[in-house]
Order: structure tokens, then C-alpha cells, then sequence
DNA sequence: AAAAGTGTATTACTTATATAATACAGTTGA
DNA sequence: TCAACTGTATTATATAAGTAATACACTTTT
């Protein structure tokens, strides 16, 4: 059964885009497997205190990507590929430093400059 | 005139929250200073194709915030001084590279190979 | 003075996000 | 069998984000 218990909700994202990332991250961290059954729309909801129809939106999204497949009355689990999670990967990170880096270039930071913000920052959040 | 050449709106992003970073970064990156000008809002709604009070919004923000000072009839201009200048880019820097290090830990990439993805992808959007 | 520019305010509409309450259909397991 | 679990669907409501049209007050410029 795949895990929530990192799981912290981000204000400013929508929760069930939180959630469709959490699964294509974990995909990509290896901690996801093919084959994995996800928890319930259910009990989900009642895990992360939000409406079980923002769990639903999350995983139709899932499932349109190929990512989940949900059978009724028995559940959802996890359908992918190497192949695929290469791809999601390097779409995931490439949009995740793109962005910062506009941001930090619209800032006037060098490249030094962020590289030592972000070594000095990777341990600090450890264990936040 | 503050400039809005290098603005390119972001999808997924509120475009009035952008409006408003485009300022703050530029008065962290020393390319808007106290005194600057803004364009009106008609002028920079129609710039940026987007609604009047899409613009609105923003600069009613930025006011709220007291980056900036509007006069009716005559226009809007930057009131900020530096230790104003320092606390936002601290907070930006600070806000920007923690979600990325929590979205790279998610995906279990390691800190050193963080630090070789940016590095190479630091020069790569240049001219984009 | 008057036109053309400024900021500001109001109302209405659309879409997205999230919640809420039900209902129905299929599977599992005691 | 049947209760308890699954996924799925519908309808309604609330708030935020963004667009749209219009109006008014003030300042600048001619």
C-alpha cells in the first residue's frame, strides 16, 4: 500500500495536483513500484481531512495519464513502465529547476551565488 | 519607466501574483529602485493583453504592501528602501529554493546531483 | 477650458478549486 | 448470503481567479 505519511499540503497548490505528484514523484524516487495498490478515494480522504471527491479528481487525473488503474469494488493500483518513469522524471525536474532558476535570475543571483544558497539550504530542512 | 520587457506569464500562475513578483524581484535584483515609475494600468494591460483589473489587483497588492504609492490621476511609482529590499529577498530566496530542495527530495535525487542539474541547466535557458 | 491621460469603484460573468450530501454498482470477506 | 468495503456519478454550494464593460474622480497637457 503506497504511503502518505510525508504527505504535507502546500497553500497555493491545489491539493489534488499535491497529490498527483506525490505519486509521480515517489514513482520516480523508486519508492512507488508497479503493481502498488493505492488506499482508498475513501480513506484517503479521511487520512489527509479533505473531501473525497478531491481524492477522486486526483486519481481520475492518474488514471487518465495511465499512470493508476481502478477496478470497482476493488481498488487502484499503480501501472508503469521504466520507459515512462524516465520521462516523467526528467519532465518533473527539468520544470522544478527551470523555474527556480528564472526566479533566482530575475533576482540578480549568480549561479555561485545559488549554488551555495542551495548546498547550505539541503541540510537545514532535514527534518522539517 | 519600470520595464516589463522580459516578462513572459507563466501558466498555472495567478498572472497578478506575477505582476507582483516581477516587481519584488527586480527591486531585489537593484533593476527597480525607490522612486521608479510603473506604467499605468491601462497601458500595462494592454502590454501584457490581459484585463485592466487584472492590473488592478496586483498593483493593490503591491500597494497594500506599501512597495509602491499611487496617486490618482498621476500614476504609481516604487516607495521601498533597502532593508525593505533585503527582508524580501530573503524571504523569496528562501521560500523559492526550500520548494525545490523539498520537490528534489521527494524525488530522491541526491544533493550533489541537485547541484550538477542546475549547474548545467544555469547556462542552457540564457536566451529563452 | 478641454481633452487625454491617470487611479478607483461597481457589477456581472466564467472557470477552477474544494466541499458536501447522496446514490448506485461492483468486489471482497466473514 | 450479506455486510462492508471498493469505484463512480450527480447535484449543490462557496470561494478565488480572471475577464468584461462601464462609470467616476483626479491630474496633466495642450
Amino acid at each position: 500500500m503506497i504511503s502518505f505519511e510525508g504527505f504535507r499540503a502546500i497553500e497555493g497548490v491545489p491539493i489534488y495536483l499535491q497529490i498527483v505528484n506525490h505519486i509521480k514523484r515517489g514513482c520516480v524516487a523508486k519508492t512507488i513500484v508497479n503493481g502498488d495498490s493505492l488506499p482508498s478515494r475513501r480513506y484517503l480522504s479521511a487520512l489527509l481531512r479533505i473531501n473525497p471527491m478531491t481524492v477522486q479528481k486526483a486519481f481520475r487525473l492518474l488514471e487518465e495519464e495511465g499512470l493508476i488503474s481502478s477496478v470497482q469494488g476493488s481498488g487502484s493500483f499503480i501501472t508503469i513502465d521504466n520507459e515512462r518513469i524516465i520521462r516523467i522524471k526528467a519532465e518533473l525536474l527539468n520544470d522544478e529547476i527551470r523555474k527556480m532558476i528564472a526566479s533566482l535570475k530575475q533576482m540578480g543571483i549568480s549561479k555561485d551565488e545559488a549554488v551555495e544558497l542551495i548546498v547550505r539550504q539541503w541540510e537545514e530542512n532535514s527534518d522539517e
